[in-house]
DNA sequence: TGTACATCAGTGAACGCGCGTTCACTGATGTAC
DNA sequence: TGTACATCAGTGAACGCGCGTTCACTGATGTAC
């Protein structure tokens, strides 16, 4: 905050902003440097200065959106005293980042299969798509004190970020078919019962 | 099997089966009428001819994976007697179906944002995206019985197809985190508990 | 503080490739009598 | 059964558009002394 961005960290800004406009505008279809560039009035030679490719902004825009919400949603569930209020902190986090944050939900659900992800994707900083790599670690200490059931890990994270997700992702396509409030009380409690020893 | 195929139905047989081999091989980037053509040993015209476009094309190939997979999966929860054993069947057969067919999951799943399918949609048959619109209907009468308790029914979806839909993905993008099989006896019973009343 | 130089950031015209689509045409199949 | 005609199916060269990318260049910022 009190620091001042250099003039490049601006450009990078403005070009992450359009982008994510655009996809949010014209969907993966407009999705092209001549529109970022024309929607953030930055030139073509400076987007591929600091991105290399369109790849690469998407790559970087993609990662951008998931630390934000992986950062939204392990940090509210790392404050919970108790499995419950644990799950119930993540459900309710996932569903309000998505609502909030619309744009963002969308181009990271969107951009599951995409080509760029194979191409940019950094494995150290779990970067995949779809894949909450820590939620099983973050539960781990909750199935050791006998609270949640033990589980392998994979199918732990998809009883937990499964039903989450799809109802996000099914707000996003028609908004009027799923209430996110009455979905975060309602799916805290019953993924809770579903992970139960 | 006993009608015969007229000329033209074989043709548009071969043009979806090499789409989804096409789609399969090189994913999405690679899916374009000049490689399904040269795939499918069919011309261009020909193409043209019977979809008309190249989402048209596309649109047919995914309504028909859609058609295949809730067949299957309808058929087998329709056939069964107890609401316990009919959840058991659903997911069992989603994910037979996704390890038997990964070429149509795969497509199924890296449709879900796509263009073609929002301009060729066709609402009176049910081709949505990533929406299973008669599994609330389905489960109705087991509600009304008092065996599955009584929530909205986007609701009641997300929680049945939520983690078997998340699961089929994650083993289609990294196989070897799940276990199918095992996917299968851990979400049918987790996710039976997780619908009761 | 001022000057010289190196590096970083930004510009936009130009290019070539491959994409989806068209179209004038030929060949195959079905129908009428 | 045979012939004439209409319709359906298939062909592939050609086209134009818009995409991602390059590059020679200018301007801004940082560093050394």
């Amino acid at each position: 905050m009190a620091m001042k961005q250099s003039r490049g960290e601006i450009t990078v800004e403005r070009l992450l902003a359009a982008a994510l406009q655009v996809y949010a505008a014209e969907g993966q279809a407009g999705f092209t440097v001549h529109a970022i560039t024309s929607a953030s009035g930055v030139s073509l030679g400076s987007l591929y200065h600091h991105f290399g490719s369109v790849d690469g902004l998407a790559a970087a825009l993609y990662s951008r959106c998931l630390e934000r919400q992986y950062g939204e949603v392990l940090t509210a569930f790392g404050r919970a005293r108790s499995a419950r209020t644990g799950i119930r902190a993540l459900v309710t986090t996932y569903l309000r980042f998505t609502r909030e944050n619309p744009e963002m939900a969308r181009f990271l659900h969107g951009s599951a299969y995409s080509s760029y992800l194979a191409v940019h994707a950094d494995p150290a900083r779990g970067i995949e798509p779809d894949h909450f790599p820590r939620v099983a670690d973050h539960l781990r200490p909750w199935v050791e004190a006998g609270e949640i059931a033990a589980l392998p890990d994979a199918l732990l994270e998809v009883l937990v970020v499964g039903p989450v997700a799809v109802a996000a992702h099914r707000w996003l396509a028609t908004p009027q078919d799923i209430d996110l409030t009455e979905a975060a009380r309602v799916l805290s409690d019953r993924i809770w019962r579903s992970i139960q020893p």
